[in-house]
RNA sequence: UGGGGUGUAGCCAAGUUGGUAAGGCAGCGGGUUUUGGUCCCGCCAUCCGUGGGUUCAAGUCCUACCACCCCAGCCA
């Protein structure tokens, strides 16, 4: 009996079928404690987001905890920014972290343990060069060599050890090693380095510490230290396990210790998920920042208006195994649509504006439709909508001469504008360039609220904007967009929106233009959930908006024709 | 040439002690529709990296091989 058995969605993986076993076996008397441990060098990714859902989300099924773990041991590469950062945005995927914690607030802890490495025997400091502990390291088909200084007592070890923590050293002189194996076949036991000397300022214990643990020492004390059960991580830590394993046993302070267990990182099609190239883009400006609409950061997503819950689904959905694959984008979008799709209102929008005249509608008229912001959920409202003689519609929603399956406005066609009236194109009003400017028509009065009394029907429903009302906002969307290619080909857009709808995006609009840079994440009923700068993320490859959900159309009915 | 991992459809991914290949995304076909959206219905692996073997029966066991990923930071 376990906590997925009460739903059948839950998919099976590796390691809740691990904790399954702890919790039948008693394990860790059936808690289950996990922690998500990033280190504070930059701004969360999409990949992180699968940890984050993992390890939080194993800690909700089964009732235990999970804590937020600053992986801090490298003041060189890490800021405050970033850990406020990573704060907010696990909040904003909705987890609620147990404890938060700090590996630095471990240091006094961890050199403790240190030491007793020392008096056991298991550690020693090495006054070899950074080189010189390479080339004797072997290589992967040839033992290491052991170092000259392997063989110190006890004494001499902790009173140099004492002395390195004291700054009697310069930066990169010493080094204290575990003492294992240097011809070990796992690389990761070759005597490995577990303190180093580096003058840094931390961004939290400033200059108090000029030794600082490594990565594999402080780990799994960490985890130890905070009763973790079940440390999850990625696969490139394989190899660090025997380590893990190696410190813990050695030291035998935890009875109940915390075991390590690792699934395949998270791969995008056209997404990069490095951290150091992002960082890259971010230093290179090549985006205007870690939260630049374009960029598949937390941050990022969040802005492009990708709600929370659309990720959390995605992670769910991608499932936890140890292969490495590549996830198609094409379902994350998916999730934001299937989200987007119940929450977002409707309203209408004309980013490419061709005036439309009713020529039998009367000259000062002005009329009001109530439109529903919600086809299919009522609770979200309606709101009032000013109709009059002079409209403006989507461009691509007409075609003098139309093809095959086009459905909407054209010569002598009758077509719906929506939740307003019938109106028949009686004439296309060209400019010098044969550029056409206006559409004339005339309207069906008996239309009223688009729907006919005799039954007869149309195939197309067309957006429309009063033109004396019209609102034109100043949107910048970003349309096949390369960061590698060209960062600031942006394309400028007006679009006509009607002013009841106005509030609707600013609300999603404001953020995006008080940056002055964005993208923006708003609902046009007519293109799809959402245009944003939806069309690009962070591509590799050539990418087709897939959200945008009228030119994909468009674009297969084309193919389709040849 | 060492060690650690992984291989099920275009992309993810279930598959518990061997019993006759879930589900999702993408795609294709059809229906509903005041969004070319949503929704609904149908189709989409004679086969589980490959070759042998055990068995009445193998994706699941044995064996040999192949492919790909990770490891030689005083990064995490």
């Amino acid at each position: 009996m376990n906590q997925t058995d009460d739903t059948n969605t839950v998919k099976q993986n590796f390691i809740r079928l691990r904790i399954n076993e702890d919790k039948a076996t008693q394990k860790y008397e059936g808690r289950v404690h996990t922690r998500f441990p990033p280190e504070p060098n930059g701004y969360l990714h999409l990949g992180h987001a699968k940890s984050i859902c993992l390890n939080f989300g194993l800690a909700e099924e089964y009732l235990g905890k999970c804590n937020l773990r600053f992986d801090d041991t490298n003041p060189s590469k890490e800021e405050q920014e970033y850990v406020d950062a990573i704060r907010k945005d696990v909040s904003w995927l909705g987890f609620h972290w147990h404890e938060e914690h700090y590996a630095s607030d471990y240091f006094e802890k961890l050199y403790a343990f240190a030491e007793k490495l020392i008096l056991m025997g298991k550690a020693y400091v090495d006054d070899q060069s950074a080189e010189e502990i390479r080339t004797t390291r072997g290589t992967l088909t040839s033992a290491g060599s052991n170092s000259p200084f392997r063989e110190r007592s006890s004494a001499e070890n902790l009173d140099l050890f004492r002395r390195m923590k004291a700054g009697e050293f310069e930066d990169g002189t010493r080094v204290l090693r575990a003492k294992i194996d240097m011809s070990a076949p796992n690389m990761v036991m070759r005597d490995p380095t577990l303190y180093r000397i580096k003058r840094a300022s931390h961004h939290r214990t400033k200059d108090t510490w000029c030794i600082y643990p490594m990565y594999d020492f402080t780990h799994c004390l960490s985890d130890a230290l905070e009763n973790i059960t079940h440390s999850i991580c990625t696969l490139e830590f394989e190899n660090n396990r025997e380590l893990y394993d190696w410190v813990l046993d050695t030291l035998e302070d935890f009875p109940q210790r915390p075991y390590q267990h690792e699934f395949a990182r998270l791969n995008l099609t056209y997404t990069i998920l490095s951290k150091r190239k992002l960082i890259q883009l971010v230093e290179e400006k090549q985006v205007c920042g870690w939260d630049d609409p374009r960029m598949p950061t937390i941050s990022g997503i969040r802005r492009r208006g990708y709600p929370p819950e659309a990720v959390r689904d995605f992670c769910e959905r991608i499932g936890v195994a140890k292969a490495n694959s590549t996830v198609d984008f094409a379902l994350l979008e998916h999730c934001v649509r299937e989200q987007l799709n119940a929450s977002s209102p409707r309203v209408m929008g004309v980013l490419n504006p061709l005036k439309l005249i009713i020529e039998n509608y009367p000259e000062n008229q002005v009329e009001e439709f109530d439109m529903p912001y919600h086809p299919e959920d009522e609770s979200h409202g309606s709101r009032i909508v000013p109709f009059s003689k002079e409209l403006y519609i989507e461009r691509e929603d007409f075609m003098e001469e139309p093809p095959k399956k086009f459905f909407r406005l054209a010569p002598g066609r009758e077509v719906r504008l929506r939740y307003a009236y019938y109106v028949t194109c009686t004439e296309v009003i060209k400019d010098s360039t044969g550029k056409i400017v206006e559409i004339r028509c005339t309207y069906d009065p008996k239309t009223k609220g688009g729907w006919s009394e005799d039954g007869r029907k149309v195939k197309g429903t067309l957006h429309w904007v009063s033109a004396l009302h019209a609102i034109q906002a100043e949107v910048r969307l970003y349309d096949k967009l390369f960061i590698e290619e060209n960062p600031s080909k942006a394309e400028d857009f007006t679009a006509c929106i009607n002013p009841e709808s106005v509030k609707i995006i600013k609300a999603f609009l404001e953020p995006a233009l008080a940056q002055a840079q964005a993208g923006y994440a708003c609902q046009f009923e007519r293109l799809g959930y959402f245009i944003a700068d939806a069309a690009d993320h962070t591509s590799e490859k050539p990418v087709f908006n897939r959200t945008a959900t009228l030119r994909d159309t468009w674009a297969k009915i084309n193919k389709k024709q040849g």
